[in-house]
DNA sequence: TTGTACGCGTTATCAA
DNA sequence: TTGATAACGCGTACAA
């Protein structure tokens, strides 16, 4: 055993090859940059000597470099609680690693904390991506004066220079209750999740919208917080008041799961046939067995694809025009509606 | 719109402030600096120039120092849409922030690469975490040669200076039976997930031994891949053999849910009457009053702290013997069993 | 309290 | 093809 605070083992330097390989630092240099002229057998001999002393060069300095790039994304996730954000998060993370870059992941937890945001700004990062959590607008100010990209996926950022990457929102929405009108359906409800997020806003106004143009009036429009739990209990309290519905929208597919579990087992309701119940963003476990959720497709793919188009494009031109891509939902017809 | 290949624009440094602000670039390094020895008045005035400028402090660059750290840590995590490995990952993650370490987050697929592993070690990690995925041991070697802390959690490596934390798996599949068998069940199967994983071999054996020790033989040895489809499958397979089976034990939640949808949805099951099953996790679907699953819980927290724990110390003292930690299961008791 | 000078590990430039 | 040398941005020992 021991004991106290040691002094911290040092990693083996370009310098210590060199010394050890007989060659000089720029040959070591030389001998892990494609393309350098470089002796072959020298080359040879200092990949040996390397590989035998544990030397790798070091990504930090080799990143402090005049045209050097960290290769550090930072990417800000929503609650991993929430099976949307962990799903999208794992197609993200996998986008930037065929790209040559390492996601520095913040966020995951209820509570998005802003300071930690402006403390990893301390990196030079290639990129910032804000893509959950409950961020103020100010990122965008430390991000332009730190030159670093700033990509917006979830919902729209109006500030200079800011790439933006979200869901029609609203057009999913229409797309809910015109099926759910489709099916005969004509008192529905809207089950939102936090109130403050632009999405659950546009999700609402296009719920009241739809409903309106077809000449039906909300029969309730309540707000819970995206979780499971959080549906279950909304559907209790709304049916407990005796409202009368017979087809519900929720802003997300947890809540809607909750419902239908609520529906069934607090007032015995048949689901679709008392009472239909449509999702939003089509998670994985919306269409296993005991589910079946019909949703309306946030979609990952195309999401992530646009977001690494829009990465790899800010990288290789710092002041093209930004752009802000909408994202088509799709209706995916299941058992609930 | 603009064409072509741009300079990318470099973040303002200490010297740019030094300059502003008519000072020395040692200033401004101070004004950074809790507890340097600086002038209160050209202390703030550096501070309000920094503001102006944005300039921040390069992480990357002071890590280079001496006895400086990147304050980067890397996590290997499992398959995201494993809901156990995105829940613990989002706690693991926060409890680095309030250590003042950044997570580089890889894996998240089914297919954890060694290659991206071995890559992102060129970075001067504090520490490799590895919690999910199925990697080599080699990967302890490389770690050491680069004076890389490694710490495995999720199994055990015997390997010189790793740290583990793992959870009691033979325990906890006692557990499991010993419970199964209280409620008279008599007929029990063990239904695997991926066999080359530890974890799993250790719940089969821990099932086996137990079951041998009260006297019963396995109706059945079964094995998939962990997911709730893979669950679902097997199950319906195993019952189609028309194999006698009144209780069932899940290597994990997401089989054990699956298995109970595919009992009650293709052969009418009564859970737990006619068929008893129990997970392993207890990931938070595990309590969703659709559900309700009884489970062995495999503590996310005592784990995440362990490991935290370990890592703290190892930073401090980089020379001290390694540690191999069990987290003690739980029996949770609900309605499936 | 201040500024100068050096080191951290790398890549890029330049003259040989 | 080579090796010496200058950046890169920062912290800090040292001398003033």
């Amino acid at each position: 055993m021991t004991t106290g605070k040691e002094s911290k083992p040092r990693r083996v330097t370009a310098k210590q090859v060199a010394q050890a390989a007989g060659v000089s630092r720029s040959a070591v240099s030389r001998a892990f940059t494609p393309g350098s002229p470089l002796d072959e057998g020298k080359k040879r001999k200092i990949l040996q000597v390397s590989e035998q002393l544990g030397y790798r060069p070091n990504a930090l300095a080799a990143g402090l470099q005049s045209r050097g790039r960290s290769n550090l994304v930072a990417i800000v996730t929503g609650d991993l609680v929430n099976h949307y954000d962990s799903e999208i998060l794992a197609k993200l993370m996998r986008g930037l690693y065929a790209m040559g870059k390492w996601p520095v992941v913040l966020g995951g937890s209820a509570e998005t904390s802003e300071a930690e945001i402006l403390e990893v700004l301390a990196y030079p990062l290639d990129a910032l991506i804000l893509r959950g959590g409950s961020v103020d607008e100010s990122v965008a100010t430390h991000c332009a004066k730190l030159n670093i990209p700033l990509i917006v996926s979830g919902r729209v950022m109006d500030a200079e220079g800011v790439d933006c990457v979200c869901c029609d929102n609203m057009r999913g929405a229409e797309l809910a209750v015109t099926q759910l009108i489709a099916r005969g359906k004509t008192r529905l409800g809207y089950l939102g999740g936090l109130a403050h997020l632009s999405s659950d806003q546009e999700r609402k106004a296009g719920f009241e919208s739809a409903l309106t143009k077809a000449g039906f009036k909300p029969a309730i429009l309540e707000h819970s917080d995206f979780s499971y739990e959080g549906g279950y209990e909304a559907l209790t309290g709304i049916l407990s008041n005796d409202v009368e519905l017979d087809g519900l929208f929720c802003a997300n597919d947890a809540m809607a799961l909750g419902a239908i579990a609520a529906g069934r087992q607090q007032f015995g309701l048949s689901i679709p046939s008392d009472l239909s119940v449509v999702g939003f963003d089509d998670i994985a476990i919306a269409q296993w067995p005991s589910f079946q959720l019909s949703t309306v497709r946030n979609d990952m793919d195309q999401t992530v694809s646009q977001i690494l188009r829009l990465l790899t494009e800010r990288l290789d031109q710092p002041e093209k025009a930004s752009e802000t891509i909408l994202i088509k939902p799709e209706f995916i017809s299941r058992g609930t509606h």
